[in-house]
DNA sequence: TTAAAGTTGTACCGATCGGTAACATAGGTC
DNA sequence: GACCTATGTTACCGATCGGTACAACTTTAA
């Protein structure tokens, strides 16, 4: 019945960022949070602490294992410029729809949840460098990148990124809202058209 | 002390309103409510019903009173099509930037909250109908405006209703994690290149 | 064989959640 | 003045919140 550990650490983590990625940091209890991790409160509290760094560990997992991978699509070998951009964005907004359950984004769906007051300081700030890792890529891309040098777009890479990531978080929200990947796709064609790049 | 109401009842939705767009709807508590509205418990359930009906009212109050009056730019006569656009998508923004504290957009910030699952019915569908009536009134101008059939735009209104809505969701998103409005006012022109209306 | 360390399950803690019963007080009507 | 209705205040309800103490048990190491 017990003495060893009869659960993956791992997998619970996994669980606990879907009912954090559905729920919000507030509104996911420790009761649903650990029943989806199938564990129970003890289990939970010895092995991450408790809410608040089981929250940190979600988000962590979530970078890197949701997030960081979209960034391979900007800076791709052999391809141009506009193609990599158009492939980041699709891969995220994919990701945005095609998640099974929870739709959307969870940094910007979590950092929505700052501005009321109830989140703790370390998730916010994670939740802050984390959204803003996203803009600051694409940042460099545009300042650094040939193309982008030749098109002129390096002087206004800052408002190019925003504009970027403003639409990456409209999609999030229409996807949670029920817009299928289809339609949010012509979005991502308009988006670039507006900033040049196609 | 008692025999009449000693409150508004309009000043106490608004400021109830006020606490929902900063929490959404499960994050605000009745006590941070009935504080902010200047009265206690009893007097809300008996003024209002309960929580749920005054989410409704102060959602009912948003859509009219914050939500409606933007569309006023969309129709004015004797302007030309991109600038009615611009001039409601920058109203929009403003507010979304303005607002003193809970900044944002209360549609779609608790539209956010109905993937949770823990939105009663009656909201969720007041939610979705507000969100649906913004975009409903963009297909509406494409496809009807003569100058939008002349540009052609009329066969892909819906499409470029899309692109408006999710842009307006994403400066929500971004004025709630704080950007001003300056730089969101170069993401509105972004968005119009995109569309073709610059 | 035995002691130490680690894990599980239950049962519980104080605080807060949405919601209400009960009572004292006030105003309007006759 | 008598009466009814409406209001404000307090104190409380059961349920759930995040978090924990404790005992039963299993493994490891001595």
């Amino acid at each position: 019945m017990s003495g060893k550990r009869t659960f993956d650490d791992e997998k619970a983590l996994e669980s606990a960022m879907g009912v954090f990625w559905k729920k919000g940091y507030a509104g996911a209890s420790l009761a649903e949070l650990t029943q989806s991790m199938g564990i129970n409160k003890p289990s939970m509290y010895r092995t991450f602490g408790n809410k608040e760094a089981l929250f940190l560990k979600a988000t962590q997992r979530y970078i890197e294992k949701n997030a960081q991978p979209h960034f391979v699509h900007l800076q791709r070998k052999g391809i141009p410029l506009a193609q990599r951009i158009k492939n980041y964005m699709t891969s995220v907004v994919s990701e945005q729809c095609t998640a099974e359950d929870p739709k959307g984004c969870f940094i910007f769906l979590c950092q929505g949840e700052i501005a009321s007051g109830d989140m703790p300081e370390l998730p916010s700030n994670l939740l802050n460098q984390a959204s803003q890792k996203i803009q600051d890529a694409l940042v460099d891309i545009f300042t650094d990148d040939p193309q982008a040098i030749k098109l002129g777009l390096n002087t206004r890479a800052e408002s190019i990124a925003l504009c970027i990531a403003t639409t990456l978080r409209g999609t999030a929200s229409m996807a949670r809202a029920g817009v299928p990947l289809s339609e949010l796709k012509t979005v991502i064609e308009h988006s670039l058209r507006g900033i040049g790049l196609s």
